[in-house]
RNA sequence: GGGCGAUUAGCUCAGUUGGCUAGAGCACCUGCCUUACAAGCAGGGGGUCACAGGUUCAAGUCCUGUAUCGCCCA
């Protein structure tokens, strides 16, 4: 026998030389192989701007889950595990520690050596992600590793990019962005935070030019942002003010119809509103309507520019003047109004930094928040401000610098997503070549139509279809994507440009011959329009205007290129974009990136790592791993990044990246926030681990996933006082936000570990008892079963001659397999690991070992006994060991000294091999006994009936004589299970008599169709109230069912099987209350 | 403003196509240190399924509205 297990289970003895023996032994890595199975898993890969918190834990646990589920099945299983360069994300961190640690910009120290210490962050916190996930006990082929910025990935980056401006979908455009001015890039709108503020209306005076007799003298404006008033280039009211205003009138009376009472009072307002604003305002609407018609202008004050009185809809005849300034510079609306009308032209007034620039006149060079101050006050002097309203407005905040955002015309890079003239080619060259209108279309296709990829794979979502329709929305507005990040950390965009008037153009494509008749150069000529030629297209650079200013692209295949190329590029004046990618254009291709695309077998490795290309004659990583399994991530980046992973993929390979995205849940924190570590009420997963064990998080963050609910997870911090526990969710704050009093010191903490001069506490949930307690039963159900392992032998056993015992934990553990395999497959862990512990805890622990105890005392049973408990317990490792891999890993081993050989009828598979590559649990429908399961559920309903007796006549511990009254099948298997419940049910003795009667002294209990007579017991009093209870209940029940029963529709509409069932229990309730009343009469 | 969710025991959550007495864990109460486990065992109490209507023989489940909370989009 080994040593005997300590009595608590500890994990931190056993946890990371588990992990050492898996990593040792090679048990994560994935090789392609023969196997037509095969499971690939792409992690989200998480940012390198912080550590993980339990969020992240969610999301690993749960892959790791279907990772080891899958690899235990014998799929060829691969986990590809790395982390992202998160862009503007770690730019931000490092440049907002380099300022409040040295006092200095990232121009102070320039683009080089600002690029060196974010790569020396992101190896900081990449080795503490990886550490942080070994913790967890995650699976992932970490030889495979990957950063979005390393080589391998890197190169797929740049043939993407390549193939893409060559076909046309990325182009380069002067676009009205989102600009963070404290970052100074362009920032996508899912960056951008909206916030509602106080803020103000300002009313402006337009003075108008020469105005006719009649005509008013000014027209007024409204904005809540003044200063942008110096970039005005119209003003517009509406071309048909009767009609707007009549058919919102018809809308509100719609609406008023339709309204509650308590919104009925608001409606109406509204209504009168509008009635009487048609009534005082339309002849005045209608006014600058004709002044518009008539090509009348007003005088932009301040700087003294006319500009035009336009008709557009955009101007809102219900609001205000009805006239709205018109900013196309500045305002995305505003925008499109310039896009109706192009004669009016664009003015831009900022610079990149956020103050004007010369176009603002005298206001150049003033930051654009202290401008609009001193033009409110200009304006003021003027006597043009005509009031100032107080309003709630919302703005726009830029999610990294948390500042508020400009819309700004600048030159960027986007990927056109809409649909193309022709279509665009997914797959290239092949054999899953297909065409569809745009990259767009094919991503909803993938999910929303009859298409199948060439592989006849489709994209479907996972537990809550749901999700498909957020997808779906989104990528219907086919917006094209900005790719552009005025950033320094990221991928530089591989163009080389040159502007110049067309007439240049042929001489400098003569220049360019060489370069551009390379197969990794290709070059366009942009024109104003946003639209391009080829510079290789003769006829269409003949045809360029003379006169306008273009500008020659030049996109450099691949980084070996850049050398040679690019000097002769520059050498011709062109220069490189300083800007970069998108970091999710580089997270897209993440998919097929990782696996070496576009050549594994070139892939630039890193020392140590698996080689991508083919091996041994099986095929390479890409046409091996893609297309993957399952993608595992939160609902929040459904759009950001699984719609870009699903046409990147499409794109380049022509399949999809995944056919199951999985979408679980958020953690929150004890009072309903998304957990994070920045808000500091993120849970560091290690913090729970070392208190807990990585088990016990495990087991509780996969018990917590249930649908795609968001889960609420209680946070108490450990004082850094006293020790004690508090529960942030009703602690005071200290000084900040950030820090708690300790109830007990009366000490201040804080939870960001960030202050200087304020200790910092854990944080921990007492949510991780559960899975703390769970591990130490099954360490000690492993105690249990490797002291009675002494002399367990295999020996091949016919099942239907084994004890009724043992076939019926054997018929319980095959439904449990079933069960649990169907909930992982329906992706509901919570299900599957509460089917597993079903069967261990309620069935194996509380049943069947105490059972056999009694067996494993006598020699001549034990045998026996101890080889089903060692089959038995073999398979429970095996399934659990999915979700709590370490404690099942430890306690397999030591199985395997104890009984090597295991097995019921025949051997179980692999039972020399680590758990990990262990064989998950084959279900045996021949082991099922549906009538022995019942037969067990009536015992169990005996003896807890005994226990019940027991428990209400104080009796705790004696030895107690019952007597049964039963016949017939069920006499004879009571007396059969005879000894069983004389153990069980701690008895002097049992005996069964179809005439038995009950003693005097006796508690009855009734069960189905049989009376137990408990002997010794009984307080007379006592056992009529018990049995008076039982009686009520029974009644109650009765007259419920055959109420139900007496309803005609019932019996005649209900389905047959409902009614006759119905009918059955009031049989058999009856019967039970005959009983009863007969044993009351007794008494 | 538009869309999607949620509301079930003190707490955190399950509850399949409507159909037996609405479940689990934690917490609580009672009794047990029974030689695997007190991080355990045995027994128990606790719910007008947010509210109001409707459909149905039958509603936690389906429909409509209301309230409160959350998320996404504009």
């Amino acid at each position: 026998m080994t040593e005997e297990l300590p009595k608590q289970y500890d994990p931190s003895r056993i946890e990371s030389a588990v992990y050492q023996r898996w990593t040792d032994s090679r048990a994560f890595s994935a090789t392609p192989d023969q196997r037509e199975d095969r499971y690939v898993i792409m992690m989200p890969l998480p940012n390198v701007t912080g550590a993980l918190h339990m969020g992240h834990a969610m999301d690993n646990v749960m892959q790791d889950l279907l990772t080891r589920w899958h690899r235990m099945r014998q799929h060829n299983t691969l986990w590809m595990a790395g982390t992202d360069h998160a862009g503007i994300a770690t730019q931000a961190v490092v440049e907002k520690r380099l300022f409040e640690l040295e006092g200095k910009t990232r121009r102070d120290i320039g683009r080089e050596a600002l690029v060196e210490r974010i790569w020396g962050w992101k190896e900081q916190y990449q080795a503490r992600i990886v550490s942080q996930q070994q913790s967890m006990g995650c699976s992932c082929d970490w030889d495979r590793q990957r950063f979005t910025m390393d080589d391998v990935c890197a190169r797929a980056v740049r043939h993407t990019f390549f193939n893409m401006f060559r076909d046309g979908l990325i182009y380069r455009g002067d676009r009205l962005v989102n600009w963070d001015c404290h970052l100074q890039t362009a920032i996508a709108d899912d960056e951008i935070d909206h916030k509602k503020v106080d803020g103000h209306f300002w009313h402006l005076r337009y003075p108008v030019v020469d105005p006719k007799p009649g005509e008013p003298e000014y027209i007024v404006v409204a904005t809540t942002r003044p200063e942008t008033m110096l970039g005005d280039t119209a003003v517009a009211c509406h071309p048909k003010p009767e009609v707007a205003l009549e058919r919102l009138i018809e809308e509100t009376r719609e609406k008023l119809a339709k309204a509650s009472t308590k919104d009925r009072d608001i409606v109406q307002e509204e209504l009168d509103r509008l009635e009487e604003r048609k009534r005082t305002h339309l002849p005045q609407l209608i006014q600058f309507r004709d002044m518009a018609r008539d090509g009348r202008q007003v005088m932009l004050p301040l700087l003294d520019r006319p500009i035009p009185i336009i008709c557009d809809e955009w101007a809102k005849p219900e609001l205000g003047s009805g006239c709205v300034k018109i900013t196309p510079g500045h305002d995305p609306n505003d925008h499109e109004v310039f896009g109706r009308h192009p004669d009016i032209g664009l003015i831009n007034i900022l610079t990149d930094d956020g103050t004007l620039n010369a176009n603002a006149g005298p206001y150049a060079k003033i930051d654009r928040l202290d401008a609009r101050k001193k033009v409110v006050a200009d304006l003021d002097k003027l006597g043009l401000l005509d009031r100032v309203e107080d309003r709630k407005i919302e703005i726009g905040h830029s999610d990294r610098s948390k500042t508020p955002i400009e819309p700004y015309m600048s030159k960027q890079w986007f990927v056109h997503m809409g649909d193309v003239d022709g279509g665009v080619l997914f797959g290239r060259g092949t054999d899953k070549e297909f065409r569809s209108d745009g990259l767009a279309q094919a991503a909803i296709d993938a999910v929303d139509g009859e298409w199948r990829s060439a592989t006849d794979r489709k994209l479907s979502f996972y537990p809550d279809d749901r999700y498909a329709r957020t997808y779906v929305s989104w990528l219907s507005e086919k917006r094209d994507w900005c790719i552009s990040r005025q950033l320094w950390w990221g991928h530089q965009i591989p163009i080389w440009a040159k502007a110049m008037p067309g007439s240049d153009v042929a001489a400098a494509r003569e220049q360019l011959a060489d370069v551009i008749a390379r197969d990794d150069v290709f070059a366009r000529v942009s024109l104003d329009d946003g639209t391009s030629v080829r510079l290789d297209d003769d006829a269409a650079i003949d045809a360029l205007d003379p006169s306008e200013r273009h500008e020659i692209l030049v996109c450099l295949l691949d980084r070996p290129t850049d050398g040679e190329v690019a000097s002769t590029l520059e050498s011709l004046g062109l220069v490189r974009d300083p800007d970069v990618l998108d970091t999710w254009f580089s997270s897209g291709l993440w998919p097929h990136s990782t696996l070496g695309w576009p050549d594994a077998a070139t892939a630039a490795l890193e020392d140590g790592q698996s080689t991508l290309g083919s091996v041994d004659g099986n095929p390479d990583c890409v046409d091996y791993f893609y297309p993957g399994s399952c993608l595992v991530t939160g609902r929040d980046i459904i759009t950001l990044w699984v719609a870009r992973m699903v046409l990147m993929g499409l794109y380049n390979i022509g399949d999809l990246p995944f056919t199951d995205c999985f979408i679980h849940a958020n953690i929150l924190d004890g009072k309903g926030e998304k957990m994070s570590k920045s808000k500091g009420n993120g849970i560091d997963p290690v913090d729970i681990i070392e208190k807990y064990g990585a088990d016990a998080m495990r087991y509780v963050v996969c018990e917590l996933q249930t649908g795609s609910q968001d889960i609420r997870l209680p946070v108490q911090a450990i004082s850094p006082h006293t020790g004690e526990t508090v529960d942030l969710a009703t602690a005071k704050h200290g000084s900040t936000m950030f820090t708690y009093m300790c109830p007990t010191s009366g000490k201040e903490f804080d939870v960001l570990g960030t202050m200087e001069d304020v200790p910092a506490a854990k944080l921990v949930s007492d949510r991780f008892d559960v899975g703390r307690n769970f591990c130490n039963k099954v360490w000690n159900s492993g105690r249990f079963a490797f002291m009675n392992l002494d002399n367990s032998q295999y020996e091949a056993q016919e099942f239907a001659n084994l004890p009724g015992e043992d076939r019926w934990v054997l018929s319980r553990l095959s439904a449990a397999i079933g069960e649990i395999n169907q909930q992982l497959e329906r992706y509901n862990p919570s299900a599957a690991i509460g089917a597993a512990r079903e069967f261990f805890w309620s069935e194996l622990c509380d049943w069947y070992l105490e059972l056999i105890k009694p067996r494993m005392r006598d020699a001549q049973q034990a045998a026996l006994a101890s080889q089903v408990l060692a089959a038995v317990f073999d398979q429970v490792l095996r399934l659990l060991h999915p979700f709590v891999p370490f404690i099942t890993e430890e306690l397999w081993a030591k199985l395997g000294e104890l009984a090597p050989t295991r097995g019921i009828d025949r051997p179980l598979a692999h039972v020399d091999s680590a758990l990990i590559r262990a064989e998950w649990p084959q279900q045996r429908p021949e082991w099922r006994d549906e009538a022995l399961e019942q037969h067990f559920s009536f015992l169990q309903e005996m003896i807890s009936g005994i226990r019940d007796v027991r428990h209400k006549y104080n009796v705790p511990g004696e030895k107690l004589d019952v007597a049964v009254r039963a016949s017939g099948d069920r006499g004879s298997a009571l007396t059969d299970s005879g000894e069983l419940i004389t153990n069980l049910a701690n008895l002097a003795s049992f005996t069964v008599d179809p005439e038995a009667t009950r003693g005097k002294d006796a508690a009855t209990v009734v069960i189905g169709d049989v009376e137990l007579f408990i002997a010794g017991v009984v307080d007379l009093e006592k056992e009529k109230e018990r049995l008076a209870k039982q009686r009520e209940q029974l009644v109650k029940r009765i007259e419920g069912s055959k109420k139900k029963l007496g309803n005609e529709n019932f019996v005649s509409r209900a389905k047959p099987e409902i009614v006759e069932r119905e009918r059955e229990l009031v049989v058999d309730l009856e019967r039970q209350l005959t009983t009863l009343d007969e044993t009351i009469a007794d008494l």
